[in-house]
DNA sequence: AGCACGATGCTCT
DNA sequence: GAGCATCGTGCTT
């Protein structure tokens, strides 16, 4: 649909060694970039939520360091993107200070340029509404695990766009955690757009 | 429109 | 061996 019109930077390393709460609501309204066999794939961020440190029972870092979450202990900036229920990718990004283990996951686009190669993927299936679905539209698995996205050349990155006001956002419990403890089960670290804004932004679907 | 369920394989106990 | 930061189908209101 829409086209790039203008030549813009990938959102610098300072934008993700911040408050995860912070990055997660400041992604609401930029865009997510994939490059994909030259082309490019994007969608404005709808949907994002945050997983902070050790103590967060709901983290996969909750139990210290391992092979999976490794990347979730690096340099903020960077891809983490792991595998679940046998079949679907998820991808975040990890946040806050190196050493610190944090990352906001992606939830839902917008989906912008690329449309019919996203739908291509998806089949007739509803496009990047969920964590699960936004990767297989974007193109997106293990090997991008690790991947720096504050580099200029990634394949994937993320573009400064229209921030979203205060009142269009909302906050709730995060989603899948039926099994972790209380408080973290219910802390409202789950954001997104209202859905009356989407539909004033970008019309219906 | 909403809910229950099965798919399917990796990670950690 | 259990559980999982999900999704699509199929069945019930």
């Amino acid at each position: 649909m829409t086209q790039p019109t203008r030549p813009s930077a990938a959102l610098p390393r300072a934008f993700f060694a911040r408050d995860t709460h912070l990055v997660a609501r400041s992604l609401l309204g930029a865009r997510l970039v994939r490059i994909d066999r030259g082309r490019r794939l994007s969608g404005v961020i709808v949907e994002a939520e945050a997983y902070i440190g050790e103590a967060d029972l709901g983290c996969h870092a909750r139990s210290g360091r391992t092979a999976r979450n490794a990347v979730m202990f690096g340099e903020p900036g960077h891809a983490y993107v792991y595998f679940t229920y046998g079949m679907h990718w998820m991808l975040n990004v990890v946040t806050e200070a190196e050493g610190r283990p944090a990352a906001v996951l992606l939830r839902a686009i917008w989906p912008m340029e690329g449309v019919a190669a996203m739908r291509r993927r998806r089949g007739r299936q509803p496009l990047a509404d969920g964590p699960g679905k936004l990767c297989q539209a974007l193109g997106i698995d293990g090997r991008l695990n690790g991947l720096d996205l504050c580099r200029p050349g990634a394949r994937l990155f993320f573009e400064k766009g229209k921030a979203f006001a205060e009142a269009d956002i909302v906050r709730g419990p995060r989603v899948g955690l039926d099994s972790v403890p209380e408080p973290w089960k219910s802390l409202p670290w789950r954001y997104r757009v209202l859905p009356e804004i989407l539909r004033q932004r970008f019309g219906e679907g």
